[in-house]
Parts: structure tokens; sequence; C-alpha cells
DNA sequence: TGTACATCAGTGAACGCGCGTTCACTGATGTAC
DNA sequence: TGTACATCAGTGAACGCGCGTTCACTGATGTAC
């Protein structure tokens, strides 16, 4: 499938079906991408997704990697809010509290997107690849990664504790993210989200 | 439907149906809670569900609660395995080390049971109650809420900080097993998850 | 204790729905001469 | 440049599936006399 002739009569069916699913998945998480419904949308015949995606998993993981590359995109945004100054150390600290936010944010103002990015299908884990970059090619993790390093270099974390510390900070911020979007968490409102999410960012700054 | 009379032809067909429906969940998640599949197991029509259940929504709801009581269950366990000595801020940490602990081991024993108890179906989230109790008559957050308070008893967290930390420790748990069972982190080897949950667990400890 | 009656838990059949996927096809497009 | 041909992106119709839910029912059970 992946790289055949160059014209297509529709123009670009894959990108549409892509984009069609993105916009499921933005209403109604990874259960919502349909793939009859993703050609409805986009005026074609059920069948013509066939030509483009295997089947309903290989849509649904193009659907999430895309997801997974707006995620990213959300963290970076933060990262590039910041006002530089103060010491290194600042820096690295304000710039892990970008990144936590950005995902969290994320996870609020797109929750059908977030889970279509962060939660894996039971069955077709297999089509699955686990961390797509956004406009600037750095993944989510990635750029956790990259600011944990700052930490390292900046003297707050010793360097014989880096190891697996991505894995401790995204489970806090996802942990919140997953409560408020999808879990008993639904419905607080959005000042004590945002209250919860600066002391759980401090948490895991003072934690680390 | 609920206090309709004592005796049954089936003995009793709800507790039946509600027991379906948690192995249903325990294999498949909150999605797999089919209640065709469950009047099946149970060997009755499909339509004899609707003298117990309003609909699907209310078996799920049902199910649910029971999954959010086994969850406190597996807290309490935890709990009760405590050997007590130290101090009594040394107790308090340690218990709520524990209740950390069960709530993951949970997660990790039982993925169905806890995704279908913690993860609010997006339509009806009307039907949920939030909080429902296991044996001791405590629902996971309470357990949680009671660890909290003993810390503060024992002087390891000042009053002023203590509303709303239950969601802080929680989003920290919730993430972990979310990522775990359900997420980009699945495939994780039980000794790495292990390692990162005692590691998250000593994170929430010194950031709290 | 025995009989007549009312209740209602569970039956059997059917509904409409939307899904993923397969089939044989057609006609617009790209290519070779 | 013009024509003949091959490719293959998208078509139209159909499939089998399992779901939730509704219908009119029946016959086992509980109750009143």
């Amino acid at each position: 499938m992946p790289p055949p002739r160059a014209t297509y009569r529709h123009g670009d069916l894959r990108a549409a079906l892509l984009d069609a699913g993105l916009q499921l998945a933005r209403a109604g998480g990874p259960d919502a991408v349909v793939l009859r419904e993703a050609t409805r949308r986009v005026g074609v015949s059920p069948n013509a997704a066939y030509r483009h995606f295997a089947d309903r998993a290989a849509l649904l993981a193009a659907v999430s990697d895309a997801a997974q590359g707006l995620a990213a995109d959300s963290m970076k945004t933060a990262l590039d809010a910041l006002t530089a100054g103060g010491t290194a150390a600042e820096a690295a600290r304000g710039r892990l509290h970008a990144v936590g936010s950005g995902y969290i944010a994320f996870a609020q103002h797109e929750p059908g997107l977030f889970r279509a990015a962060f939660t894996v299908p039971s069955d077709l884990s297999e089509a699955f690849s686990l961390a797509k970059a956004g406009r600037d090619g750095l993944t989510p993790f990635q750029l956790l990664a990259g600011v944990l390093d700052e930490l390292v270099a900046a003297g707050e974390i010793g360097a014989d504790r880096r190891l697996g510390l991505e894995f401790l900070a995204w489970s806090a911020v996802h942990g919140l993210a997953m409560l408020v979007i999808d879990g008993p968490l639904r419905g607080l409102t959005a000042e004590l989200i945002d209250a919860t999410r600066e002391r759980l960012l401090d948490m895991v700054d003072s934690g680390l």
C-alpha cells in the first residue's frame, strides 16, 4: 500500500480519511473512529478506504499517531511560551512545569484526541507505534526526557537517579488527565482542575 | 424495579447477571459488558435482563460499582498486611504506601475490572455512582482520605495543605496504572513496573 | 387443606441498526509506441 | 501529437454479525378465601 502512484482520483484520499478519523476521535475518542463514517464524511464509498488502510486498525493507528503529534505540539507550545531568565536550574524546572502543563492542557481541550493518542485498544496493540513526533520532530516522551536531562545538567537531579524518571512524571500528569476527562474526577470545575494541576506539578517538582 | 417480590424463578437472576457482567469486564473491560452475552452465560433469554436492569447502562453501572468495591478490597488487603510498629508518622507513611500499592496491584491483576471501576463511559455518566464501598464499607477514595488524615494527625502534613490532597496522590497511582494496563507503558515487565511503582510512591511520599 | 385467582419472572421471536469487510466491476489516468 | 493499452483508485451491492430493545405471551409462584 505505502508507495503507490503519485496521482489519485480523489486528490489525497488517505489524508482526507485520516483527517476525518481525527475529527471522529476528537468528538468521541478512539472507539468513535469508525471506518464507514470516515468514508461517509469524505464522500467516498466505504471500501475505498481499503486502498489506503489495511483495515480499521490501521486507520486508527494512523489517527493515534497524528494525535500523539498534536499532544507533542501542545507541550512544545507551552515550552515556547516560557520567558527565559533565572538560573539554569530555575529554567529547567520551569520547563518541566511547562511540559506537564501542555500535556494536561491537551487532555483538557482535546479529550477525545488525548484518549486516541494514549490509550491502546486491547486487541490491536500490534499496529501501534508508541511515540509519534509533532511538528518539531519530537515525541511527547522525548520532550519530557529532554527536560529531565536539563534538570540533571543543571544539577537539580542526580545522574544516578535519572533512569526511568520519565515514567514517574508521566504517571502523575497522565493520571490527573485521565481522572479528569474519563474518570471519577469528571465534572471538576476548570478552576479546580487548574489548581490541582499546579499542586500536582509542584509535587512532581519536589518529589523527583 | 428495586424492591419486588422475595422469590424468583431463577433464584437470583440479578446477582447472576451482575456476576456474569463482572466476568465480562474482567476479560475485556467495560466495553465487554454486553447485555446479551451476560444473559447467554446465565442461560436465560436476552430480555430477561430487563426485569432487573433498566438497560445496559444500568448493568454496567452495577458492574462498575462492584469493581470499585473490589478495588477497595485490594487496598484494604494491602493495609491489613502491614505490621504495626514505628512512630505514628512512620506508620502513616507506610499506610499511604500500602494504599497506593493496593490500588496499582488491583490494576495489574485485574486490568479489566480496574477500567470498569474507574473509567466512566462517555454517554452514560449519569448512571454512575462515583464511589462504591468494599467489604469494609469504605470506598477507595475514603481509604486514601483516611490515610491522608493520619498523616496530618501525625504531623507529617500541615493541616492547611490537606484539602484536595487526595487528587494528587490519586493522580500519580492512577496514571501509572493506566499507562501500564492500557497505555504506552503496556508491555513493561512486571519487575520494571514494581520498581517504578516503588519510586512513584516515594515521589508522592516526599512530594506531598 | 384445597381451590380459584392474580401476579409477574422469564420466554420466543422479531425489529432495526451500523458495523467491518469482500466481491466483481468500471472508467479515469498514466504510459509506451 | 495521436492512439492503444494497462493500471488501479474508487464504485455499487451485498455478506454476516451481534448488538440493544420491544412485543405479546405463558406458566410457575404467591395469596385469598
